[in-house]
DNA sequence: CTCCTTCATCGACGATCATCTATATGGCGG
DNA sequence: CCGCCATATAGATGATCGTCGATGAAGGAG
């Protein structure tokens, strides 16, 4: 907090309203989610997979973390709004929400960074 | 880890090469520097002065942070390549990068995230 | 030269996170 | 019904992160 006014300007004051606390924590919940390796992998292969679903098995398989891990980060990215999940018995399997990528794509654009949410 | 191949088949495995872990590990590190609030609000702030420099104390009036704090998270975007940083006497004005924003941008996009970087 | 101002760095602290092992839940086969 | 298998949840632990106060570095004013 700038307790005296400066001496001599250092800018001009800028125009325009922050963005909002809530908007700017949507956000960092939203990137704090993808802030992950694994998730990140996870998303690529469900991507890869073209909108098809996917076993868990197919990520412990490829993701070398232990199965509890895996569901943890399941767990996030679904709460996110990013996966659907459907069960068939005993197994899981997830899709990606093309929906939610289309969100996260034009939530990234520079012009609408320049906004709120 | 799978130990046994399962007694019915859950799902045929993926064609295609896993993103791999470098890939993997440069999307996590800049998702991690915009899953912050403030560094959301720095970027909004910076990317609504239109690409004109803005001074740290602009920052630090309208992020309710201290100083140290503000120069901390400045770091953070600067080391990210998102922005540049130039000094006029004792100030420090910042800019947003356009190229970095851009590249962020097509990073999201659905059909590279299914590939690597 | 000396003091003040701006910004960066350091060291510490509390909170959050990713990971594991152990355990629970719930479906399927015998 | 009993035991196995796939997945989810709980609890613990070590690492990382955001924040602060204190301090340092460097430029401008008098």
């Amino acid at each position: 907090m700038r307790k005296r006014l400066p001496v001599i300007a250092c800018c001009t004051p800028l125009a325009g309203s922050s963005l909002s606390d809530e908007d700017a924590a949507e956000l960092e919940q939203l990137f704090k989610v993808l802030a992950d390796r694994n998730r990140v992998k996870i998303l690529n292969i469900l991507l890869r997979a073209r909108g098809q679903a996917v076993c868990v098995c197919e990520f412990t398989d490829q993701l070398d973390l232990a199965q509890p891990t895996v569901s943890y980060h399941l767990k996030l990215l679904r709460e996110a709004g990013l996966l659907d999940r459907e069960k068939r018995g005993t197994f899981a399997y997830f899709r990606v929400r093309p929906e939610a990528m289309e969100r996260l794509h034009s939530l990234v654009e520079p012009a609408a960074l320049a906004k709120a949410v």
